[in-house]
DNA sequence: AAACAAACAGTCAAGACTGCTTGTTTTGCA
DNA sequence: TGCAAAACAAGCAGTCTTGACTGTTTGTTT
């Protein structure tokens, strides 16, 4: 395997294990030592690779975005066309934002408040990614923000599956969160 | 001074100590070290009262659970009447959760996702606050909860401005939390 | 083939955090 | 007043985390 190719795949499986343990031991559970153990990767190698904690976390937030964004492409191509297609928008959208990605997003997104470092560096990252889940969302809702109340409501609706997604932490809310986003629905099209 | 005031007095220094800490250093720099020092009380004082630090930040969530709706009853007090009173009562709400006590409250909710102790504990203390949130509204905003479709809108609302609250924890959010707002004022009244 | 560069492995020292222990002061009651 | 108990102070041991260091293997280039 030619050395370029080899580094790739080596930071490829440091990034993915720094998300899987956000996701599963949260931000200060995700120690360097506990993440090249998970990765299978040395600390000699992750050190070469990311010589702070700060980069390794960095990166992993990059990667982090790039997952989120393909999974939401890859979803978004299977949606159903027609009246029915508002609902599968927000489900899908709904499902993004109570997935494991989000949780390692919301844990990075709260460890950052208090990291100068971190948060600089994530701050216009998530500027982008959010202004273009707006523009996705707007897209695959074939809605027209020249319409007055339009951009508010979908702006709106971002928000509250933020919202959702932080009550879904540490109970399963998956019942009324469905109840609640059946209403929504309906309101949502009264707007477009 | 009797010794239970005293004991209470630095209780409360303790736990006022913890919660400014989480909202200045969030949760991975709350240490009791750190929590001690600020509050001017000894190590050895500090653990008398709370021998762990599970202990301690959860008698703080306590408090901190107490001080948000003491200060929610005390805004309240002051809303208007009439027509503008929806509008006082999302405002109100809305500084409850962009304030630095729904912060700190993050903190410690997202940290407790992957903590075993303090999430069995700050389960049931999250329903109950939630409830009485949610009841709250309810009564604030005069809705009669049987008309279908209000305690959807209420429960929205709530949501909505969770997710609000995270989206205002890097960046300033308010203009355009407060453009939203606006055009989500005008939905409830019709949803009321 | 030889020299060079990159990737990797394993260990170590410094600092920090938690919880415990020992000693001192203050309070309440006899 | 004198004593027991609570509250408080200060320091210490063990563990964990981070980042750096030294040496080895793998790949590339001349």
């Amino acid at each position: 395997m030619p050395q370029q190719e080899r580094s790739r795949a080596t930071q490829a499986r440091l990034l993915e294990a720094t998300v899987e343990c956000l996701v599963e031991r949260g931000w200060s559970g995700t120690t360097t030592t506990v993440v090249a153990s998970m990765a299978g990767v040395s600390r000699g190698a992750q050190l070469h690779h990311y010589p702070t904690k700060a980069s390794l976390v960095m990166a992993a937030v990059e990667h982090l975005a790039e997952r989120r964004a393909e999974e939401i492409r890859k979803e978004a191509a299977a949606l159903p066309p027609g009246p029915r297609r508002l609902d599968g928008v927000v489900d899908m959208l709904a499902s993004a934002f109570t997935g494991p990605l989000y949780v390692a997003a919301l844990e990075v997104w709260v460890a950052a408040r208090t990291d100068a470092e971190l948060r600089a560096a994530l701050v216009p990252l998530e500027a982008r990614v959010g202004r273009e889940m707006h523009r996705l969302t707007v897209e695959l809702l074939g809605a027209d923000e020249r319409t007055p109340g339009v951009r508010e409501a979908v702006q709106a609706t971002l928000d509250l599956l933020r919202g959702l997604g932080v009550a879904n932490l540490l109970s399963d809310d998956t019942t009324r969160r469905t109840a609640l986003l059946a209403a929504w629905k309906r309101q949502l099209a009264t707007l477009l």
